[in-house]
RNA sequence: GGGUAGAUACCGAAGUGGCCAAACGGGGUGGACUGUAAAUCCACUGGCUUACGCCUUCGAAGGUUCGAAUCCUUCUCUGCCCA
């Protein structure tokens, strides 16, 4: 256990986090010379944990550096509600069995981050399944309507007359009620949790626990630069991306997200000398470093250079698509290079469009005429779009 | 419970018998330019088809009509006002 003073734990702690409820009160729990709980609430609502979950997972093992155990609650039970936060519409309900697969991928997933000795791992559902209806009115009578009310995304929605509906309500009671079960001593959010995560010590103080401190994390927009990183909106940098996805996806985030992205995924400032290029392969390099291995990060930084900035495809290492001596159209050559190099389903109009359009080339030429037929030879490169190409065999 | 307005493609939103695969905006994709950035410009944006065209699609199911997103009936869902 990493012994640091409790004034030194809390400047450590404190960085990147975008609000403490309270400092103090962290301060004094510091005090207390035993592991702390920390509890980090997930809804396995997609199987994929993005960089975007990562900000908070970092600073949850940021605590478990410190000697304190993490403790991870899956919402199995929660994800079937949908958390509203943030939200503008009613989330669409997940099936059970839809849950519990993405639950196991997210236990996998998270272990590349956090610390398996220091870690519990719940499952809500344990104790919201064998609630009484009356528990459930008891729990509803400890927040009012007006309450809810206060909260942005609520008041949005009642405003423009989309409709709320009253399951929503109950999300942050179930979240908190978590927190009274697992007596948690802080718990992590993104800053879009903040309502929820204060509902939690409403209902502690109500149970005679003492209340959880709250630390909520800035939220990391996706590629976009725009939203939230998220897995419905596409925007996202999976961790178990492969490598090259990985690499090219941090490259095509803004300028201004990249120094974000330091501060948030690296716990760096970006210095201005550097060219933001520069910069954000840097960036890319590493975070492939991280979840893959420091070689994958150099390997894909090359072959990035090799295939993007000096435009050589030839040396770069593509999927094989079996496509020699096969007298194919060029957009029939597409449609298969997309489904079996990358596992992508395109029409044949996506594919005829791709290729009046400029987008695919054959040996490094463009190929506009849908009705070509190249005459493709093992080796050959057939690049489909600007991140995807794929070799002939 | 009463009244009223709605449900259109990824989203918003036009369209109120044939010219509708459905205006326009956003988003998305591709191209040019770049640093796979930003900004800008151009093109595309239901499926099959080289194309003519054909097929599926305007909440659901039936019906009227030569012809329906548009008219009628029933159903489902939602907003707003009143109780």
């Amino acid at each position: 256990m990493n012994r640091l003073r409790p004034e030194e734990a809390l400047a450590s702690l404190r960085r990147g986090a975008a609000q403490i409820i309270s400092e103090a009160e962290l301060l004094e729990k510091l005090r207390l010379d035993r592991p702390l709980r920390v509890k980090l609430g997930v809804d396995p609502t997609a199987p994929d944990i993005h960089l975007g979950h990562t900000v908070v997972f970092e600073k949850l093992r940021q605590f478990q550096d410190l000697g304190h155990t993490a403790i991870l609650i899956i919402g199995d039970f929660t994800a079937m509600i949908g958390d509203p936060s943030g939200r503008s519409a009613t989330r669409p309900p997940l099936t059970h069995d839809a849950v519990m697969a993405n639950a196991e991928t997210y236990r996998r997933q998270a272990f590349k981050l956090l610390d398996p000795n220091r870690t519990e791992i719940v499952f809500n559902g344990h104790w919201f399944e064998m609630m009484t209806y009356e528990q459930v009115i008891r729990l509803n009578s400890r927040v009012t309507l007006q309450q809810m009310m206060q909260r942005e995304d609520f008041k949005a929605r009642f405003q423009n007359g989309t409709p709320v509906s009253l399951h929503e309500l109950q999300y942050p009671l179930l979240q908190g009620w978590d927190s009274v079960q697992v007596r948690a001593d802080v718990e992590l959010g993104g800053t879009d949790q903040l309502f929820n995560i204060l509902v939690a010590r409403d209902l502690q103080k109500e149970e005679g626990l003492p209340p959880q401190v709250v630390m909520v994390m800035p939220i990391l927009e996706g590629l976009d630069g725009v939203q939230k990183m998220s897995k419905s909106l596409g925007n996202y940098i999976g961790v178990t991306d492969a490598p090259g996805d990985m690499f090219g996806k941090t490259m095509s985030i803004s300028d201004e997200l990249m120094a974000k992205y330091y501060t948030l995924l690296l716990g760096e400032t970006l210095s201005p000398d550097l060219h933001p290029m520069e910069a954000k392969k840097s960036l890319a390099a590493r975070l492939v470093s991280r979840y893959h291995s420091e070689e994958a990060g150099q390997a894909a930084r090359q072959e990035f250079e090799q295939r993007f900035s000096k435009r050589e495809t030839e040396a770069a290492d593509l999927p094989a698509i079996p496509l020699a001596g096969l007298d194919l159209d060029i957009v029939t050559a597409v449609v298969t290079a997309y489904e079996q190099g990358y596992q992508l389903s395109k029409s044949r109009g996506d594919a005829r469009r791709l290729v009046e359009g400029g987008s695919v080339q054959w040996r490094g030429q463009k190929v506009t005429d849908a009705k070509s037929r190249p005459e493709f030879a093992p080796g050959d490169v057939l690049k489909l779009d600007k991140l995807r190409s794929v070799r002939a065999a």
